[in-house]
DNA sequence: AGCCTCCTTGAAAGCGCTTTCAAACAACGC
DNA sequence: GCGTTGTTTGAAAGCGCTTTCAAGGAGGCT
């Protein structure tokens, strides 16, 4: 940088200045030192900034896993959005353990970051205080509400899964099945699940023991548990699926066991990734705004970097997107008479 | 960190090699010091770290997407190992674009990083020339030649795509039908599909410039493909897709335009994702070593790092997965005269 | 002309660590 | 007992920037 100063013929301040805040400096020497720099071939050394100004540029992000579309798409559009802004983002996953996020947490505390995007909104209050000691924005995606509501840019779960439900109800169905995702280690899947039975109890349905399987979010575990669900005497006449991978699998088991859909029973999903519109049938599901929590992610982070005031996020749309993987039940016999 | 030291009782230096190098201080200072660390809730300051010792324990990845399950799965898998030794990963994306790229590799040599992944091996020389000159080490992922050999950790792909026409061959096929990615900008795709007219040439099998069509690697893309393929007077008896996604959409077209697969057409892919084994049916593909990959990429760079001397890698072997998507083709009366 | 304000600039003091260097010390052998 | 070697330690000099502070200059106003 000194010799960029020395070439131009003004201090290193200066130099630091243009590249900074280039309206502060005089067109005309910022001419020379623009040219001295392309010149020298000169690149700052962003450690140095780090340093100096306590701003790394850096915004942390922990997911739960990259391996699935997704946390991907989101994260893409994150980076775009902030990449824009001369941020770079820092990945880590947790693979949805409470252990392995922290760890992660405390890691980008460290490097430092500015900022911290997560999944989620329910963890160890100690987390939080650590985070918030540090003085660093910090957003909590997927969800709308948890334990800090005020930095949530996400959706209702349960609300969203309570909409389904009504509309299931709706088609006539009374025997519900789901294949919820396991929800001790995701506060999305709880919330779903929480949403589905709230439903049920608006309409005085039950939600039998036997018809709720917890399955880590997989098309296999799917399959596995749309197996045991209609293997019992009288399965469920719809299967509700915590997230989209579970009704693939799903899917693909009711085709291998010759079980209709939705003739002899309807499934759903949960999040509506670019399959759900192909596989046969088209799945009902619900869409969520992925990229577009993204985007709001990183426009909330950046403001507030850029110290302006932000007010609470309000929590984002969801759609029920009704395709050819639900309809009527065949018969609800003795739901007919008990209910109706 | 001062503070540290002081209640510890020893010099800041002290408290700094205590935690660089703990074997380089003596065990009953070390044990001071720790508790000192842990009273005041020291954390150590990255940035300061990294300007000192000249590392940021950064390593930059850029990818194409993540928007698809094709990097993500590597990306985590590379997190995980470099993560372990203590670095952190940075990502952006390209989006399949030069340069947007090359924006992005100037911004990780600023940052800096202390490595660099990159997918693909072909770019403009001065791109490898910046980085060298910044001395860090760099692999090139999923090649296994091109500019800079020595660097690649991946499968060669045109030899995986002629083992795939063999194989085709042998059951008969004579007209094939390419949806191909697009090779200007992926150098996979342009390996892919100079594998398959290798093959092809070998075996003195054309392929008919109508029969090739170059496409973006999703599953509309290959869709609209597939379609104009097949509606051409002399259809191909096989169409090899070169991803996973034209697959698919080649497989979904085809049970809209109600052609059976393989009876009529069959139909490949390129990298087995977990879709590949679940859809009707089941897909003939090759299988991509995606994951190890990613350990491989990591370990490399890893070891640079540390100062070993590494040799140059080998390519990684990809498998041939025969599922039902292939057959024989019905007839070839033409060629079967003319040819055989 | 003189005073005040605003804009631009340079000098210099860090930012919070690492690392070199040399000193202090311990252990060892003769 | 003394030179030697090896280990552990502290002082101090940066790492390459940013930012404060004060000074210098250019207008604008009375």
């Amino acid at each position: 940088m000194d010799d960029v100063a020395q070439a131009a013929g003004v201090s290193p301040a200066t130099v630091s200045r243009c590249i900074n805040q280039p309206q502060s400096v005089r067109a005309e020497k910022r001419v020379r030192i623009e040219r001295a720099i392309e010149q020298l071939g000169y690149v700052p050394n962003g450690s140095a900034r780090a340093l100096a100004s306590r701003r790394s540029r850096m915004i942390g992000a922990i997911l739960p896993s990259l391996d699935n579309m997704l946390f991907g798409g989101p994260l893409e559009t994150f980076q775009k959005e902030i990449g824009s802004a001369g941020y770079t983002v820092a990945v880590a996953c947790s693979e949805y353990d409470q252990q392995y996020e922290r760890t992660h947490i405390r890691n980008f505390l460290e490097s430092p970051v500015d900022a911290l995007l997560l999944v989620g909104g329910h963890r160890d209050p100690n987390i939080y205080r650590q985070i918030e000691r540090q003085g660093i924005p910090y957003v909590l995606t997927w969800v709308s509400s948890g334990d800090r509501e005020e930095h949530c840019i996400g959706f209702d779960n349960a609300a969203a899964a309570g909409h389904l439900v009504d509309y299931l109800v709706s088609l006539g169905h009374r025997r519900f099945g789901m294949i919820s995702g396991v929800v001790e280690q995701n506060d999305r899947a709880g919330a779903r699940l929480a949403g589905v039975r709230k439903a049920l109890a608006r309409h005085d349905l039950p939600l039998d023991p036997d018809h709720l399987l917890q399955r880590p979010f997989e098309a296999d575990a799917g399959r596995d548990a749309f197996h045991i669900l209609m293997s019992v005497p009288e399965p469920p006449t719809v299967v509700v699926c915590g997230s989209e991978p579970h009704a693939y699998g799903a899917l693909f088991e009711a085709r291998d066991m010759g079980i209709a859909v939705p003739e002899e029973v309807s499934v759903t999903g949960f999040d509506d990734m670019w399959l759900s519109s192909q596989t046969s049938p088209p799945l009902t599901t619900v869409r969520t705004p992925r990229e577009e929590m993204g985007r709001q992610a990183a426009h909330h982070l950046l403001a507030q970097l850029r110290g302006e005031r932000v007010v609470a996020p309000r929590p984002l749309e969801t759609t029920l997107v009704v395709r050819k993987s639900t309809g009527q039940p065949r018969s609800t016999p003795k739901l007919k008479r008990g209910q109706v």
